[in-house]
DNA sequence: AAATAATGACTGACTGGTCAGTCATAGTGG
DNA sequence: CCACTATGACTGACCAGTCAGTCATTATTT
């Protein structure tokens, strides 16, 4: 899974003469000196994975530069090395670790048994506090700008997020069709209901600047006019 | 707009004893000698449009070569910017002629007064054949995973495709509103009746080999919902 | 408790491969 | 016959990844 052939270290020439080191740099400006090393480690993993999104998600995976990522958590380039194995795997273990936790989020809602309208209001709400409001949002666009690139990550993402978050979603709606709320065949297209929240994130990445869009108000009207009392059927 | 601090050409060292250019090349295999100029131009510019295409979106933006553009053109890379100023140009011209066309057909639909069933038949209809199973689904696409790095391109595209196939939208949904058939605050979010034509998008680019998705299914399942009868209000 | 040694986290200059864009040269249609 | 079209080798900028060297911290000895 490479984007490009591997950039193999083939020199043969000995390095002579190299290094002079100059004088002694400011250490890593952003963590305190005390703290145990374990610490320290986790904290300075978390600034480059937080540096890593800002840098990925305004640049694209292809032209955000390791160098500025490292800038970005007063770390040098090699540091970065010392904590993921290449550009890649850090982008993957971003995605990972952002993305992972809603999961768990969602299987719960999906195993409540409320009735609809209140049903409505949690999803809508637990996508604009813990995804539309968070930097998960930047990460979810991410996914969808770049994911094509990297089948291994699609995969990923498919198996333990969406596949999960799919099924949680079908079960809710399998028992609401249950109750006569909601017609049957809204059951086999789960994603029906989270398309607004796609487009909410999408819209925003692209054309918020030239008109808002109100991403509560949208989401509710959507599933309120899902989930509204029908005349037949 | 640039990804990178422009490549200036500063050199100031001539150069010399350069070329010895060896034989003759095999010419553009693909567009026949005979045509006038004018045709012949006319297709190269497609051929490369074309190819771009292909490159750009499986590579995307950043990764894609224009050697390879070049290659699967038939053509010779310094072609490429007899036709395009630049990589950049290149990009925002094949978005731009790709989608430009889709705003008359949208707008006609807009126009036209028929019942609510058939005009929800005739968008599903649209996208799914002038959208879904074309190459503009691939663009739209690219349009998505890359127009945050081409805020131009997104205005571009926002001022003359999306603006006026919202309005059209809307109107048609204004209409069907004064009529009684849908609630009167769909008119405020004509994305959400998109929506499910995006996530097609997506989910056809990352996951349709773990989960194929019946799109033209999922989109009349959609649109019947949002347009029913409802008891109420 | 102070001195000394060992550890390994961190640094950043450097290398090699890559590719957008150029331009000297070669063909060709009108 | 020459203006226009096309070519593709070349250049310079660029950047992921490397690794020899530097200390801060921890462990050990005295």
């Amino acid at each position: 899974m490479m984007l490009r052939p591997p950039r193999s270290r083939k020199s043969k020439t000995p390095r002579e003469n190299r290094r002079k080191r100059a004088v002694q740099s400011a250490r890593a400006a952003a963590i305190p000196a005390s703290a145990s090393r374990k610490v320290r480690s986790a904290e300075r993993r978390d600034a480059i994975l937080s540096a890593a999104l800002d840098e990925f998600s305004t640049r694209g995976f292809e032209a955000a530069r390791l160098d500025d990522v490292a800038r970005r958590a007063s770390v040098a380039k090699g540091t970065i090395y010392l904590y993921f194995r290449d550009k890649e795997s850090l982008f993957q273990e971003l995605i990972r670790s952002m993305l992972t936790p809603l999961v768990g989020t969602i299987e719960a809602l999906g195993e409540a048994d409320v009735p609809l309208p209140v049903l409505a209001d949690r999803i809508v709400e637990l996508f604009v506090r813990e995804v539309y409001e968070t930097r998960r949002k930047d990460v979810i666009r991410l996914m969808i700008s770049e994911g094509r690139r990297f089948p291994k990550l699609a995969e990923f993402y498919y198996r333990e997020v969406l596949s999960r978050i799919i099924a949680a979603v079908r079960s809710l709606l399998r028992r609401a069709a249950a109750r006569g709320e909601i017609p049957e065949r809204l059951v086999d297209f789960p994603q029906i209901v989270a398309a607004p929240g796609l487009v909410a994130i999408v819209w925003n990445g692209l054309f918020e600047r030239f008109e808002p869009l109100d991403v509560r108000k949208m989401m509710k009207t959507h599933v309120e006019l899902l989930f509204a009392p029908r005349r037949e059927k």
